[in-house]
RNA sequence: GCUCCCUUCGUCUAGCGGUUAGGACGCCGGCCUCUCACGCCGGUAACAGGGGUUCGAUCCCCCUAGGGAGCGCCA
């Protein structure tokens, strides 16, 4: 049985979309199952649109997620050669030919068709026109398609898939400047990179018949094809930009872990079983292309949330802490002075869904308190909460050792020579040590701050409560 | 318009002729508790519609509806 050999081959025309991900995963996942090879291949036969700044983003992309490729990248550009030997050859077998109508010809005629509710389509004029050349018109190469019968190949995904050649027309596979066409250049790339399985976006459905024509004209055996289904946005509509980021450098940038990414596509359009959670050596032991689902899969957010927060959660401390630093210090924040980040790390991590969340919550351990969030201060820094905070700030000077179990410590002492309760206390507190009413325990919370900064905001929080009190009054 | 494809809770999905239609996210309760979160427990919620086939259809066939894609000298 020959080796496997799948591809992923994008268009650098822009950033690398969330759905071209999936489709390179599973790509990869299928060779990695199987022990085949992975090639990526760039389509930049459109010299227009195609830059090198996408072609880094691409690369960029497949390395955060964490795909790796065998052979590659290659480009069509450099290919050019090559497709004209092959156009040469079919043009000389009468399996191609050259068209020399002009654009206004075949616009003519896509409007007359059109307007008769047909399907639109080539005319074939010059097909079996004995001379149909032009003086000072560059033609283009048309593929001659089979007049009848059917196309038939195998999808992986949805089975068996069989079209009319009546279906079809005649598809321009050399522009007039000679630069072959998508249709073209792939059949011709698979054939060469010795492709068995192409798998991509269910966009290209309707392209195979074409495609898979020009494979036996060429006389090369069809490779499996496996189309899976688009990504779309939670309305049901193809993923935009309205959406929120489509782009997956932008999940990067927003915080997401790149196996959380990768966890959360593997299992956007196919299963397990119920299982929801894969490493990287389940999801390659377990990928099948048969287990892909047909329809169309929503982007939902918060299930990528929830992944996150699942990795942010086993994820390396030092490794988060790296992140969080790295994050930190673009936002120009001092560690200066801080806690170590690592610390911080272990009280936050079950409190963010995002890298992104994690630096916010850690900002108060890193920098002063600002302004107070103003619910919270108005529910807890109250005149009720300053004999508290004054008899606990005591407690507190008087301390050696600031660690948690010393000011769980104290605190229960102030809760009980007061009276009082411990949230009572705690929530004042938090409010003055961090400008919110939600951080991790409080003892810990105070620890990590350290004594001097806890001091120093408590007396705020106390001039705060003695400022309000005065103009209450 | 034509051709191809798709259709199970709001979302991701399991199911592969007989199930109280299962899990996950979200949402809603509850427990835990100094807040938030984690965790745990419980709940809400689906077979697009209509015909067949069959003793029996979520599952097989047909039709309808809805959605998507293609119909380029874009990929």
């Amino acid at each position: 049985m020959a080796a496997v050999r799948t591809r992923f081959a994008p268009s650098p025309t822009g950033y690398l979309h969330i759905g071209g991900m999936r489709t390179a995963l599973f790509a990869w996942l299928y060779a990695r199952h199987h022990g085949g090879v992975f090639v990526l291949r760039i389509e930049d036969t459109d010299r227009e649109r195609s830059t090198q700044a996408s072609v880094e983003v691409i690369m960029q992309g497949m390395s955060w997620i964490g795909l790796d490729y065998d052979e590659g990248p290659l480009f069509q550009s450099d290919r050019i050669d090559r497709y004209r030997e092959v156009l040469d050859q079919l043009l000389e077998q009468g399996l191609a030919y050259r068209c020399y109508c002009s654009q206004e010809e075949l616009d003519a005629v896509r409007e007359e068709q059109r307007a008769q509710n047909i399907k639109p389509r080539y005319n074939r004029k010059c097909r079996d026109a004995k001379n149909p050349s032009r003086p000072g018109v560059e033609p283009v190469i048309r593929f001659r398609n089979p007049l009848e019968g059917p196309v038939v190949f195998e999808d992986l995904v949805r089975g068996r898939i069989s079209i009319s050649n009546d279906e079809l027309d005649d598809l321009v596979i050399a522009r007039a400047d000679g630069t072959p066409t998508y249709n073209f250049a792939v059949v011709v790339d698979d054939i060469d990179m010795g492709i068995t399985h192409v798998i991509r976006g269910d966009d290209h459905v309707n392209n195979t018949p074409r495609q898979a024509n020009i494979f036996k004209a060429l006389d090369a055996p069809l490779p499996v094809f496996a189309h899976v289904p688009m990504i779309v946005g939670a309305d049901g509509q193809r993923l935009s930009k309205r959406h929120g980021a489509v782009s997956v450098m932008e999940y990067r940038d927003q915080g997401f872990l790149p196996e959380a990414m990768r966890n959360y596509l593997v299992r956007l359009g196919w299963s397990h079983g119920d299982q929801e959670i894969f490493s990287l050596e389940e999801m390659i032991e377990f990928f099948d292309l048969s287990r892909v689902n047909r329809a169309a899969s929503a982007f939902d957010q918060d299930k990528l949330r929830w992944l996150n927060q699942h990795y942010i959660k086993e994820a390396d401390g030092e490794r988060l802490a790296l992140l969080l630093c790295q994050r930190l210090r673009e936002l120009e924040v001092s560690l200066e002075g801080g806690p170590q980040p690592a610390a911080v790390v272990e009280a936050l991590r079950e409190r963010a869904q995002t890298l992104d969340e994690l630096v916010g919550k850690s900002l108060y351990f890193f920098q002063d308190v600002g302004e107070y969030d103003e619910g919270a201060a108005k529910k807890h820094l109250r005149p009720a909460a300053g004999p508290l905070l004054e008899d606990v700030r005591e407690r507190f000077a008087g301390v050696d050792q600031w660690a948690p179990e010393v000011i769980h410590a104290q605190l229960h002492a102030c809760v009980e020579a007061q009276g009082s309760k411990l949230g009572k206390v705690a929530q004042p507190l938090r409010v003055a040590v961090s400008g919110t009413a939600a951080t991790p325990p409080i003892d810990e919370t105070l620890a990590l701050v350290g004594k001097q900064r806890t001091l120093q905001r408590i007396d705020a929080a106390l001039a705060f409560i003695a400022a309000r009190a005065g103009q209450d009054a």
